[in-house]
DNA sequence: TGTACATCAGTGAACGCGCGTTCACTGATGTAC
DNA sequence: TGTACATCAGTGAACGCGCGTTCACTGATGTAC
């Protein structure tokens, strides 16, 4: 990695960094490239010599965003070590996770209106988290007995869903939707729920 | 109703739904008070007769949205009959009705920023959607062995938020978390699952 | 090692634009007599 | 019923502002000889 090279040394990797901050702050609208240079503490034309535009900046960061997400669920995976359960759990953990410690990048990838076909390295980016998510699902589903199997596709847009809308409703500044719980309990709590009813978990407790 | 009383006849009111449709072709943050005024035939300044400015528009429609989401809501679940079970089930598809008919006042609601408790009319109408949900979580939750009933709010937190989240990923014009799914399938088996789980379904399948 | 040159990241000024908001106005409506 | 007046919803012009983007430039870096 060159450290400082030309003049600014990495602006490139700087306005992404700022880009998502301000995605964060004050939602993917708000966001201007001008106050993204200001952060990086660059002229507002400074931008032009790294991205299209304003949208290509913010589709940068959805990229660099599927790629950390596929990263991070598919080192919590483990490949399905120690058991597809616990690293299914893990999984989800991991998704919270990721959801609070890069809400710009989440912001970005899932609220932005970006298209995932906005540009081929964007679309690799995004099939590749949804197929570590996939492959979770199908790795469980298929301790799951047959009739009551639900589609693997299915089975992983049920959990997708439910953590999405944890991240949406109760891990975010939301004061509205307030509930005594922390979405890691929600999310734990609810998937539990969801798993026993598909027979995987005995009826009683145990994980 | 006073039918085209004084100039245009219903300024307030023709606003707040070219500020709902606006929201909805171009998020909250994308909208703007000029184009809503020429969408309901007036001059930009017109507008200020009626609201205090921009945010104002918005807290109004997200105002609206709540009180026809209860209302909805309310009707759907209908007291409880004929069973608790087929109320709760009423309640969620009416959810994503909603979701899916007035998404300008959704977005307005869920994806706006506005805080619930910015305006009391606001939060009256908030708490008056929550509470419908959670009675109706309440009266399910009544018939479920007690010993693996969680809290109601949980309970109700969890069908929340898998409902955002199907109408956030998979109800909205995303076209990259594409699923074969409709959404109200995956609501009605995520549901199905979620409640078996609970042990309020019987094991095998039958509502 | 030293010099001349090509490259190119970042600058600063400028542009056109559309937005939110204000303000003096105007003209239709409602009301008092 | 008719007239005079008060009210107030909507107008049109204007403002200040910040944004996205362009463009000729400048000056540091890398390279060829």
């Amino acid at each position: 990695m060159p450290k400082r090279g030309y003049h600014h040394g990495n602006l490139r990797q700087a306005l992404v960094e700022a880009t998502s901050e301000l995605i964060a702050e004050t939602g993917p609208q708000g966001f201007t490239l001008a106050e993204a240079a200001k952060r990086a503490g660059v002229s507002a034309a400074a931008p032009y010599r790294h991205f299209a535009g304003r949208e290509d900046v913010i589709v940068e960061v959805a990229t660099q965003g599927y790629d950390l997400f596929a990263d991070l669920l598919d080192y919590a995976y483990d490949d399905g070590k120690p058991t597809p359960l616990k690293a299914f759990e893990a999984t989800g953990r991991a998704y919270l996770a990721f959801a609070r410690k890069y809400p710009g990048h989440y912001i970005a990838m899932f609220e932005s209106g970006v298209s995932p076909g906005a540009t081929p390295d964007l679309a690799r980016a995004c099939e590749r988290a949804t197929r570590v998510l996939t492959r979770a699902a199908e790795a469980l589903s298929a301790r799951i007995p047959p009739d009551r199997r639900p589609p693997a596709a299915m089975f992983a847009a049920h959990v997708t869903a439910m953590s999405h809308g944890i991240v949406e409703l109760y891990a975010r500044g939301l004061p509205g939707a307030r509930t005594p719980f922390t979405p890691e309990e929600l999310l734990e709590t609810g998937i539990g729920i969801y798993l026993r009813g598909l027979g995987f978990l005995p009826p009683d407790d145990e994980a």
